[in-house]
DNA sequence: CGGGACCTTGATTATCTTCAATGCTAGTGG
DNA sequence: CCACTAGCATTGAAGATAATCAAGGTCCCG
């Protein structure tokens, strides 16, 4: 049996390398400068504001972009999973803010941004990967209105388990048919514009029809085809 | 009585310069160029679909950028009001288009886009009232979200009401508290996410409450403060 | 072992949709 | 001028969906 190749050193794939990869082929400099190329480090507590004065990338545990009502209802208007980039400039316009939900590491944008600029011939895979996948959040911002507008709480959620398990597979982050979930029923609640009792009974559903099936440790396996059925995805 | 000074030729000033000049300041060398300086204009019958394959402006009558469901459900994700910019792009991506909710018209954006790359020396201020105005768009897509998910349906009304008039006194097309609604509440009913027969009730609740007031020709006299603390706006 | 965070469940109520008519108004062709 | 039609607004009644209220239950951790 021949022994595996160690020429080239593993280079554990983070999730925002297998991300933007999944947008768009990147080249050898182009994967490096994406594990090497990025600033200063920092963890957040689950639960704690994440103030967003540059831009910064979610490297590990999921955030979100959240919004409060005066009577403490409170809209998520977007997840931010591993290998998203965090808006960086007016974040606090209308009452928008970022919040931990689970304990998150970030790092800071701007080397990799100054790099894209600075040498635009060698990053043009990467330029490409990082506008397609912002056109990609766009995307997701108005699949949301559509789920909250027009969809039921069982189409909801059905279409938000096959969003993540999309994004997460492009990040590298789920495994055949299983994939971290690792958040409570109240923000899922506040992401699919449910009460925290429905989306239980809405879970409990999907689990008594094979839909969804809790693993252990904040993940879950989905029935990934029929889900889409539901949610009226292609 | 002084005759009024005839030497400044009356400058109908348009929906688009009057929204831009909302967002920044504009001289006079700008708003010449936004009356002067737009591309071929078009007209769309009400309900017909408007290919955008390159970026255009709506100047007159209302559409919207829709999604549709397979088995019929629509969700308006959002309005497009005179003066407002219809993505020029992947507009097909996610089996999103855009559609003329009354007859509209519309022009090539393309010329003024060029003379602001042309001579960004001149154009500063447009420039700035562009990216205001887009970072604006985006804004109401997020606000759009928390009304879909977490206002009840006199609320949502409410809410957008209030956003209407503001976007629409940007632009000057709003008298006081009077401000056109050119659309059916089948079209309400699409942007709010709610069923027409709802839209119905909720608007008659709100005409007795004194809320609203239908006034003749598609255009309604609101109660702004009082809808904007029932929408929980500052 | 106690406390806290999270999940689960039943009962009740509120909100919203659906179904089915009816009315209203403007445009159209005889 | 007048039926006639189409599109839109309105309304009642019934039913579905989701929220709220109120208890437990489970699990982990200090």
């Amino acid at each position: 049996m021949a022994v595996l190749p160690l020429a080239e050193p593993a280079r554990t794939p983070t999730p925002l390398g297998a991300l933007l990869h999944s947008f768009a082929p990147l080249s050898e400099t182009e994967r490096r400068l994406i594990c090497e190329g990025l600033g200063e480090a920092h963890s957040h507590a689950a639960g704690s504001e994440i103030s967003a004065g540059a831009p910064r990338i979610v490297m590990d545990g999921w955030a979100a972009w959240a919004r409060h009502l005066s009577d403490g209802r409170r809209q998520i208007v977007a997840l931010l999973l591993p290998g998203d980039p965090l808006p960086g400039g007016p974040s606090r316009v209308l009452g928008m803010n970022h919040v931990a939900l689970t304990p998150v590491r970030t790092v800071e944008a701007r080397p990799l941004l100054e790099a894209m600029s600075r040498t635009p011939g060698e990053t043009a895979g990467l330029a490409l990967a990082w506008s397609r996948a912002h056109d990609a959040a766009q995307a997701r911002l108005v699949a949301h209105i559509t789920r909250l507008g027009r969809l039921s709480a069982h189409e909801r959620m059905a279409h938000l388990m096959v969003e993540l398990m999309d994004r997460q597979r492009r990040a590298g982050l789920a495994r055949g048919m299983l994939m971290p979930l690792p958040i409570t029923q109240e923000i899922l609640a506040d992401v699919l514009g449910l009460s925290i009792v429905h989306v239980n009974r809405t879970l409990r559903a999907m689990r008594r029809e094979g839909l969804v099936e809790t693993r252990g440790n904040h993940s879950v396996l989905i029935e990934e085809e029929r889900l889409k059925a539901i949610a009226d995805l292609s």
